[in-house]
DNA sequence: TTGCTACATGACTATATAGTTATATATGAC
DNA sequence: GTCATATATAACTATATAGTCATGTAGCAA
């Protein structure tokens, strides 16, 4: 399970991927892009933030490799890189569930 | 593979957890903590971190469910919560490696 | 009691960044 | 060319927080 040491290198680039993930609006984002490419337009109307906040949010995610582009005439299309992001939340999500659980059960 | 719909309270949650992983130094801390239990001072000196600032991210790291521990005599013991942590920078570490190779084949 | 050690916490400063507004850039219609 | 639309970006404000210093608190020894 556990894999080799990190570096403090390795660890500074792990903590900013994590900190593109901390953001609620980012993670609204990534959500909406699970249903298949996105305009920055549609992401504006799912998400119901301003322009320019959804355009940065944008350039950090695909800063940090969790969304590609592709640009086609005036518009901008965003999808997800690849699977990961969803296993990350995944795996954050059955944390939250297990903590629920756990309250629950002290309420009971 | 994608699951059922998040909603604006859960990605706050998750977002929330994302962001106890965004700070190096507390990756360090988690990182010293992969071969068990260490007492705060144990950790500040594989750190190299301020008391107060290990204490603080310690309270950050046990809030978020990550680390939880046990009091004995003056000490507190730290230690990881399980195995998620680890398999949540495993795959950060496998998006960075993939990242590289494919920087290294740009300038190959 | 006093003193010492281990840890937690309040107050503070400095920095980072989310969100907004205004503007810039680029593409297509006309 | 002008105009409108879509996106990006610069400048700014407000908030959050990492780190430090000082202090508080709890457990143990003498």
């Amino acid at each position: 399970m556990s894999r080799k040491p990190l570096s403090a290198e390795q660890m500074r680039l792990i903590a900013a991927r994590f900190k593109a993930l901390s953001e609620p609006s980012r993670l609204e984002i990534l959500n909406a892009l699970r249903g298949g490419e996105r305009t920055v337009t549609e992401l504006l109307e799912t998400t119901g933030l301003g322009q320019a906040n959804v355009s940065k949010h944008l350039q950090v995610l695909h800063g940090s490799g969790f969304v590609e582009r592709r640009k086609d005439g005036v518009s901008t299309h965003y999808r997800l890189a690849d699977k990961d992001v969803l296993r990350l939340c995944e795996l954050m999500c059955g944390r939250l569930e297990a903590e629920t659980r756990v309250k629950k059960k002290l309420f009971a």
